[in-house]
DNA sequence: TGCTGTTTGTTAGTATACTAATAGTATTCA
DNA sequence: TGAATACTATTAGTATACTAACAAACAGCA
């Protein structure tokens, strides 16, 4: 007899990370500003730390694929938040950056920013939360 | 003076565990048919589990709201996976239930959905793993 | 019984996240 | 130089994920 191995979905990785999600974006939009969500502002603070970048750049450099970084380089152009021209040495790209409303509002977001992801962790000591970052680092 | 404390988008939680949930969809779908997605086989994992439940019912023991688990009850309807009908005992409900290519399905699926997940979790050790999936779930 | 509040489900709208097809531009190298 | 290749961006389509507004049905209780 080999009988099929149990499958209990609360026990699966994938499941439980999509939990762990949807309670970090749940978070993220009770303590951050109506028109920051958690890629908009993951976009902003690159453009923050390293200047203007090109879309695909910055869409590399946050995780988001080409596709997806054009909706939200869209919404935050829309907002103001971000403003992009081609890019005069290469007419492929659009040079995307923060506005000075958008310098405005991520500076004052990225205090709050830590603040999700210290509410995210709560459950957990110091200890373990660095163990998990190391061990999620490991699976990216 | 007090500077503000620098913002590594890479050291938080929140964007490692996107990361990770991006990886393990990108595994999802090498291993297992087309028609199958994250949700979809949760949901029908759930069905084969327990027997015929509510949209709401089983909405809530996937971790989709009611708006998510209908679009996603829709479109395994679509492809005659499972079916619905009106609850004899409660007109409000619809009772969700496999079709038999549905049950035909989730049987052939399981083993694969166990691979998905050793694959998810390939560079860590038993022992890592365990650890990780532990300190998850405090986070849910 | 009838009122109140709850539960269930639908719809519309917005936002990620991906694939595939397409087009324009830049680079490489024979 | 010119052809092949690579890169950048856009568009269309599908799928999750949530909010808000709504309607129908149920349950508890005065």
């Amino acid at each position: 007899m080999k009988p099929t191995k149990p499958y209990i979905l609360e026990d699966q990785i994938g499941h439980v990370l999509r939990k762990v999600s949807q309670r970090h974006t749940s978070i993220f939009s009770t303590v951050m500003p109506t028109e920051l969500t958690p890629t908009r502002f993951a976009a902003m603070a690159k453009l923050w730390e390293l200047g203007p970048l090109s879309q695909n750049e910055l869409g590399r450099l946050t995780a988001m694929d080409i596709a997806t970084i054009k909706g939200v380089v869209d919404r935050l152009r829309v907002r103001n938040l971000v403003e992009s021209e081609r890019d005069p040495n290469d007419a492929r790209r659009q040079l995307i950056k923060l506005t000075s409303k958008g310098e405005e509002v991520i500076k004052k977001a990225i205090p709050d920013a830590l603040e999700v992801t210290k509410l995210t962790v709560d459950a957990l000591t110091q200890a373990e939360t660095k163990q998990l970052l190391k061990l999620l680092v490991k699976l990216q």
